[in-house]
DNA sequence: AAGACGGGGTA
DNA sequence: TACCCAGTCTT
């Protein structure tokens, strides 16, 4: 696919597909907040928030949002660090900033008014593929159909698709299929029951195939190939990162600073930071590190225990250890430069953060 | 086409 | 552990 799906009406080959979903449907949809609404601020909300999240996960972050920004211009008049804030825990946090940069280009360029079709859905920043065909058809009826996680593996089992989902030309072959199987007077309900049917019944783990509507036509249920579709490459062994980071405290302030681009956690707030390519930290390298920002350290306290902490990510490994450093003196000007800067513990909340600074602050009462 | 980009749930 | 989740953007 390289713009819009094809406008391809079902064959009535395929039509046994459509009547077996939608009535399997009704009988066991969740009621979701999402599904009362044709508001698109409110869909694309919703999607964003669901773009590789799992419904439990997303809801609070979902009923959060619609609360505190019930219009795009409430979202695009907020700060940058309060979406964030908003945002803090659900990870992948670039979603965040194009959304908020999304809805600031709404108000500015479409009067504060979504684009009304797939393609022009496509052109805002953070709306790929799958969203734009998701708003398109929830919001306006149009017949595009999604194609998510849950529609690859249903796809591929009950239609004997092989391709690896991993990679990215085998989205024509879905896509194609999709295109023809979803009807043209219920595309909505369509994308709806099948991504709704991925996440229920045709289950990566331990789908019900007993009580499955599409025992007799699924491929993969008649030939004992359940388990092995779909067929999806594995990813690359995450790599592991080692993290030093420097808590320097001064009287009742912590010195924190916004994380930059081409990193992960961009955005969020840490603390001065020194990498290594193996788990330890020279001593003598910690005391350069305090020593290079012009910090003087307090010779009146005992010195703090080392709290080490591991983080996964889909990529990456980070096995942090958390230096504190109690300081003489504030922190000099040129320290400051390096984008440091002091904070009260009451600022620190608010400040949005990763998982990994979140559970140090609370775990070390900062 | 391949990597980068989070965090939590499940087996 | 390993895999997956209502994917998108960059290189």
């Amino acid at each position: 696919m390289t713009s819009d799906p094809a406008p391809s009406p079902t064959p009535d080959s395929y039509s046994w597909f459509a009547s077996t979903l939608l009535a399997w449907y009704p009988r066991h949809r969740r009621d979701l907040p999402w599904r009362h609404t044709r508001d698109p601020y409110a869909i694309w909300l919703s999607e964003v928030i669901l773009q590789q999240t799992r419904v439990q996960q997303g809801l609070p972050y979902y009923q959060n949002f619609v609360a505190t920004y019930p219009t795009v211009q409430d979202l695009a008049a907020a700060p940058a660090d309060e979406v964030l804030r908003h945002w803090q825990g659900l990870g992948y946090y670039s979603r965040a900033r194009n959304m908020h940069y999304t809805a600031q280009q709404v108000v500015a360029e479409y009067s504060g008014r979504f684009p009304g079709s797939y393609a022009e859905l496509l052109k805002l920043k953070g709306v790929g593929q799958y969203t734009a065909a998701a708003i398109a058809s929830f919001a306006y009826d149009e017949r595009v159909a999604v194609l998510d996680g849950n529609v690859y593996r249903v796809l591929a089992r009950i239609f004997g698709l092989t391709q690896d989902i991993a990679a990215p030309a085998s989205r024509k072959v879905f896509q194609l299929l999709a295109d023809q199987l979803i009807p043209d007077d219920q595309p909505a309900e369509f994308n709806q029951a099948i991504m709704e049917f991925g996440a229920l019944q045709c289950t990566p783990a331990r789908p019900d195939c007993l009580f499955c509507p599409f025992q007799a036509q699924c491929f993969a249920f008649q030939h004992g190939m359940v388990a092995e579709l779909p067929v999806k490459s594995k990813a690359k062994a995450a790599r592991t990162r080692y993290f030093h980071y420097l808590v320097l405290r001064h009287a009742d302030t912590v010195y924190l600073r916004k994380r930059g681009p081409k990193d992960i956690w961009e955005g969020l707030y840490d603390f001065a930071l020194r990498e290594t390519e193996t788990a330890h930290l020279p001593a003598t390298e910690l005391l350069e590190a305090v020593e290079s920002l012009g910090g003087r350290i307090a010779t009146d306290r005992a010195e703090e225990p080392l709290v080490a902490a591991r983080h996964v990510l889909s990529h990456q490994k980070v096995e942090a250890q958390f230096h504190t450093v109690w300081l003489a003196e504030p922190l000099p000007a040129t320290a400051l430069a390096t984008g440091l800067a002091p904070y009260q513990s009451a600022e620190v909340e608010q400040l949005p953060k990763s998982i990994l600074i979140t559970n140090y602050i609370s775990n070390n009462r900062i």
